[in-house]
RNA sequence: GGUGCCAUAGCUCAGUUGGUAGAGCAACGGACUGAAAAUCCGUGUGUCCCUGGUUCAAUUCCAGGUGGCACCA
């Protein structure tokens, strides 16, 4: 009998977090976090980290388990997902996953081709000859190295070239022969809920939750992590734009519409990613009793 | 009460020597397999305050009205 994993995804804000805690209850099991940016542990206010009262109630998994100094990625995020469902799935019948982070969701449901892990000297060379001479000249070099990724990259899109040119510097060979673009198999059975609502709705959560955030201290917790503002971790909605505001580059209160404004852009590019996926189940916030009915109608069928 | 200035996109404002209009931000849409809360690409969504007048033609000029701001009483 196959195991379930069940996916709870939506925009930021929509209120995923209290209906995972419901369901991992439900199914007394527990939650795996996908989320990129609460996986680290020096964030914890402008991630929405789950509270203690939460925490406490289910246990939960790659929540601040990292550090904003490691280097981490989509890959590993898989790999460390499936060892964690493997054993919870010793025990369990369900397992619960709950975020917003879609290419972390579709390397869980997917898989991702098998790539070396960057090499810092060598990102850090590279992105020193783009400030000196140009992107054009990486993209050059991707030209001769790679024609057929080549030919398909976003060739205006700095990182695209950049992560190509990496790997092929790296491995000798060229990036596309890595790109099977294969879907692995999973021998778990995947459920998806989403939670979506009235855009305007969406951004009015999303705005009092900023507004809470700065009522819990979020411009102190970036104060501290300021001096590491040019670590990747923390190229993140709610603290880069109040780096500007230490740099004196706006006003507090400029850099909080601004964490607002930012946040419906992330919500929106959410909502497209998962547009293009009609494997996911959308309900409304407040329908708790009918996602409840339709997993075990799902856990069922599937049994 | 008087005088002056202003009224154009959701907001802040350009502009049209009279031929129905554009920037920034917001909003909206899309791409995306190792930095993904990243990165990249695309879209103007409008009774040009109202009512008359002049004119082939008025958002633009004129008059009156309404609203706002400033100054003088």
């Amino acid at each position: 009998m196959p195991k379930t994993l069940i996916i709870i995804l939506g925009p930021t804000g929509i209120g995923k977090t209290s209906l995972a805690l419901q369901v991992a209850k439900h199914y007394s099991t527990e939650i795996i976090s996908c989320d990129s940016r609460q996986i680290y542990r020096e964030m914890r206010i402008g991630t929405a980290v789950p509270d203690q009262e939460t925490l406490s109630q289910v246990k939960h998994h790659f929540i601040q388990t990292h550090s904003i100094h490691d280097y981490y990625n989509a890959s590993k995020y898989e790999l460390e997902v499936l060892q964690t469902l493997a054993s919870l799935f010793e025990t369990h019948e369900v397992a619960v996953m709950a975020g917003g982070s879609m290419m972390y969701i579709d390397a869980v449901c997917k898989g991702i081709d098998d790539l070396p892990d960057v090499d810092p000297e060598i990102r850090s060379s590279l992105i020193a000859r783009i400030n000196t001479e140009g992107i054009e000249s990486l993209r050059m070099e991707l030209r001769y190295l790679d024609p057929v990724y080549y030919s398909e990259v976003d060739l205006r899109n700095p990182k695209r070239i950049l992560h190509a040119l990496e790997i092929c510097i790296m491995t000798g060979k060229p990036y596309s022969s890595f790109r099977t673009r294969r879907i692995k198999t999973r021998d778990f059975d995947i459920v998806k809920v989403g939670l979506n609502t009235e855009r305007s709705i969406l951004y009015s959560r999303i705005d009092q939750r900023v507004e809470e955030m700065f009522r819990e201290g979020l411009a102190e917790e970036a104060k501290e992590l300021y001096p590491f503002r040019n670590l990747n971790s923390l190229n993140t909605v709610g603290y880069k734009e109040l780096f500007d505001f230490f740099e004196e580059k706006t006003s507090l209160e400029e850099a909080k519409e601004k964490i607002k404004t930012n946040s419906h852009k992330y919500a929106r590019k959410q909502l497209t990613w998962f547009s293009g996926d009609s494997s996911i189940n959308w309900f409304s916030p407040g329908m708790e009793r009918e996602i409840l009915k339709f997993l075990d109608e799902q856990l069922c069928v599937q049994d």
